[in-house]
DNA sequence: CCTAATGTCTCTAGCAACTATAGCTTCAAG
DNA sequence: CTTGAAGCTATAGTTGCTAGAGACATTAGG
């Protein structure tokens, strides 16, 4: 049985990010010490293991809780799954098409100022005037941090 | 002078957004009619344009903070409005790279599974098992100080 | 065995950047 | 003059953590 501090070293997670998931019912409650310390089996590393990949690929938790759901019931059909998985793949490319333009009009932006005064400079200019930007990158939603 | 409804529809900026950004300072306090309610100039408006501007294209409020105070300053040299742009173009180009990653892992993932039972499905073994990923795609914790 | 240094406990609050609700007041149209 | 939309303030919720305070547990050294 691990301690919380070394179960946190061995999967790559905070040691409040477990107490966290384990408030928000992502994680079981842990089994406790005498001294009343969270204890944690090798099952429960590899839950957490299997949290911190998914995070890694962008899931989100209320995403992660239906995987881990689903991973808990091995002989029902994987296509829940693998439709959450889609969904994922196509948040993802979604917002690197986005990116994408968002790069393209930065770049363009920086590279058309000369330098010099505010009042002349071309960043300044085009973040005040969108119609002077080659794409048009706006969305009604703005890219979730990353 | 403008209320702030039409602010908002002018701007593409709901209007519950408009009180946030007048109330951490972001814009300044508007002027009130008789019975208290905001109105805006075009002045005001144009200032609210750029800030949503500059959302979208990801700058946060914090820079769009400091361009607006520089776009204050007409006389002043650019170089600092450029570097937070530069700053914000490295900022895109990362997660850029990142999404790209994240990408190709979560297409392999879904070309992989064949369909059929959890037990079997390849999205969820993969999520359980970083080591069967193709790129090593997770989350850099330090900030590349260049 | 004692002590000091960690580690862990609970609880609360804070971060970005909004968004939503409640319970009012004001305004504009009919 | 009435009604309904739009405005006001204030508070709380969202996502996914992260940081602190103050108390208790455990462990390593002497
Ligand atoms: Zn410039
Ligand atoms: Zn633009
Ligand atoms: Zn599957
Ligand atoms: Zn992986």
């Amino acid at each position: 049985m691990l301690t919380i501090g070394k179960l946190g070293e061995a999967a790559g997670v905070k040691v409040p990010t477990i107490r966290y998931y384990e408030q928000i019912g992502l994680l079981p409650e842990a089994e406790r010490s005498a001294g009343n310390q969270r204890l944690y089996s090798r099952k429960a590393m590899e839950r957490l293991a299997f949290i911190r990949h998914a995070r890694d690929l962008g899931f989100t938790l209320e995403a992660i809780r239906d995987l881990l759901s689903l991973s808990d019931r091995p002989d029902q059909s994987c296509a829940a799954a693998d439709a959450i998985a889609k969904a994922q793949l196509a948040e993802v490319e979604s917002r690197l098409a986005r990116l994408t333009a968002l790069k393209a009009e930065l770049e363009r932006m920086v590279v058309q100022c000369a330098g010099g005064k505010i009042a002349d400079c071309r960043v300044i200019e085009v973040l005040g005037d969108h119609s002077l930007c080659a794409t048009d990158h706006r969305h009604p939603e703005i890219e979730a941090t990353q």
